[in-house]
RNA sequence: GUGGGUGUAGCUCAAUGGCAGAGCACUUGACUGUGGAUCAAGCUGUUGAGGGUUCGACCCCCUUCACCCACCCCA
């Protein structure tokens, strides 16, 4: 067996048919964000490691980042998100921009992570961001822009949920309940992580953290108050704004819902598949209106998320909503080549074809003509036309209809129209 | 970093410690100017790598590598 050199770990190949699966997943982000009247934007994929320093998880920077010194002995980072590259690039033209900024984008990321399903170390991901304004209806925006995405891929609200909170709330209430400032930090990344432990060690973690039996209790009750947000405006006015938009019936209001990124400061939200196979944020975002003025730019005010493109592909996939026929060449028509005498004709009508404006490939050498057309057949394409001395002799083409079995031999010049007719049946 | 699982033909997977197999795919032919369907024949192996136990190892033991899954964290 050939020994092939591996592909680097949490990489993946991009084959035709996978490569299908991103541009159709691009095209429809694409037709999303518009449709919201974002911009496209894109920054480096190389960045400082002291961009991230400050402003990401110390986690994401210590443990997951791609870091390495340049041979100028800088330390250089392959971005694991886009956040602080955004906040940089407004910090940077503050002055000159039009607010509000609505921009998107899809790129490449790594992050240093031991490969699972639905996380790799290299990943694309969707980041868009609504900047220079704090009201709760802009919140509600980029909730609906979730809501309009799943439509687009035909994802339900009996499929996927969209669950929101908000960290003014909970810190709100846990400054009620008497816990001083400087715990409540913890406190959050232990709200957080609280579906993922066992009840008895969830309590236990919390008197440990410093909670008084009280304190836990009151922490308890509030979680699991269902009705809570009505106390918060903001929450209220985005699940109002919600309903105007029609995105309502994809989101519910989730105590539990805090995310682990410190730079969130008010709405907080995640969204997941409810048939459950996975259980995986497919995306997640909140509201961050410190970190312009962490960068070095003055304060703005700002609102988006990130969706990574492995999870929504497999959730997608298991449904069985992918497009079909991704393995299929562009090309429609296929030039067959009778033998190496005629070579040069089936190039010139192939040419002919394109120029007409069809997707013509031309079988490249002379074979035999099963061969030819198993090909066609494989590639997906829907035309073959065959050039053998007969039609020649007579100046004229044979086309066959590779769908309904028929062929027909026309006239030469009539070809392209011939080729259309057949291709526009279908 | 911690724990578990799996590595056998191009792919998906079989094989009580006793001759390494099947399906799909591929090649050829039935069909010398016509694909898909059918039939026939054929091709395909360092059983991840290294060592050990044994008369004999895909199978048991040790080491190692890769991948997958879970934890941590997160898109």
């Amino acid at each position: 067996m050939k020994t092939i050199i591996p592909s680097v770990k949490g990489t993946r190949d991009f084959y035709p048919e996978d490569m299908a699966v991103r541009t159709w997943l691009y095209q429809i982000l694409r037709k999303v964000s518009e449709s919201f009247g974002y911009q496209e934007y894109e920054g480096p994929v190389l960045e400082t490691l002291d961009l991230y320093a400050a402003k990401s998880s110390e986690e994401l920077v210590r443990e997951q980042s791609f870091s390495f010194t340049d041979r100028g002995g800088d330390w250089i980072t392959l971005r694991p998100e886009l956040t602080p590259t955004l906040a940089r690039m407004i910090a940077q033209r503050q002055q000159q921009l039009t607010y509000p900024l609505r921009w998107w984008s899809f790129g490449p990321f790594w992050r240093y992570e031991k490969p699972q399903k639905g996380r790799l170390r290299e990943f694309f991901q969707w980041n868009i961001d609504l900047i220079g304004v704090d009201t709760p209806e802009a919140d509600a925006e980029l909730i609906a822009i979730i809501a309009a995405l799943f439509r687009e891929v035909g994802l339900t609200p009996n499929e996927a949920v969209i669950l929101v909170n908000d960290r003014r709330l909970v810190n709100g209430q846990l400054e009620r309940l008497g816990i001083p400032s400087e715990q409540r930090q913890n406190a959050l990344s232990w709200i957080d992580r609280r579906d993922k432990m066992r009840p008895e060690v969830w309590d236990a973690n919390g008197l440990e953290m410093g909670l008084t039996a009280e304190q836990l209790a009151g922490t308890k009750a509030f979680l699991e108050n269902t009705d809570l947000w009505r106390e918060s405006e903001g929450l209220a006015r985005v699940f109002a704004a919600l309903e105007a938009m029609g995105a309502r019936d994809y989101v519910r209001y989730d105590s539990g819902i805090i995310r682990g990124l410190p730079y969130y400061t008010g709405i907080v939200f995640e969204a997941f598949d409810v048939s459950g196979s996975l259980r995986r944020a497919i995306l997640g975002g909140g509201r961050y209106n410190n970190l312009m003025a962490a960068v070095g730019g003055d304060p703005l005010p700002a609102v988006g998320f990130a969706m990574g493109d492995v999870v929504i592909s497999l959730i997608l996939k298991e449904l069985g909503r992918l497009p079909a026929g991704r393995d299929a060449s562009p090309a429609r028509v296929l030039v067959t080549v009778f033998d190496a005498e005629r070579l040069p004709v089936s190039l010139a009508l192939a040419s002919e074809l394109r120029r007409a404006g069809l997707k013509a490939a031309c079988y490249p050498e002379p074979a035999k003509l099963p061969r030819q057309l198993k090909y066609a057949d494989r590639m997906g394409m829907h035309v073959a036309v065959v050039i053998g001395p007969d039609e020649a002799a007579n100046g004229q083409v044979t086309i066959k209809d590779l769908q309904a079995g028929k062929q027909q031999t026309i006239e030469r010049e009539n070809a392209a129209a011939a080729i259309g007719a057949v291709l526009e049946r279908e």
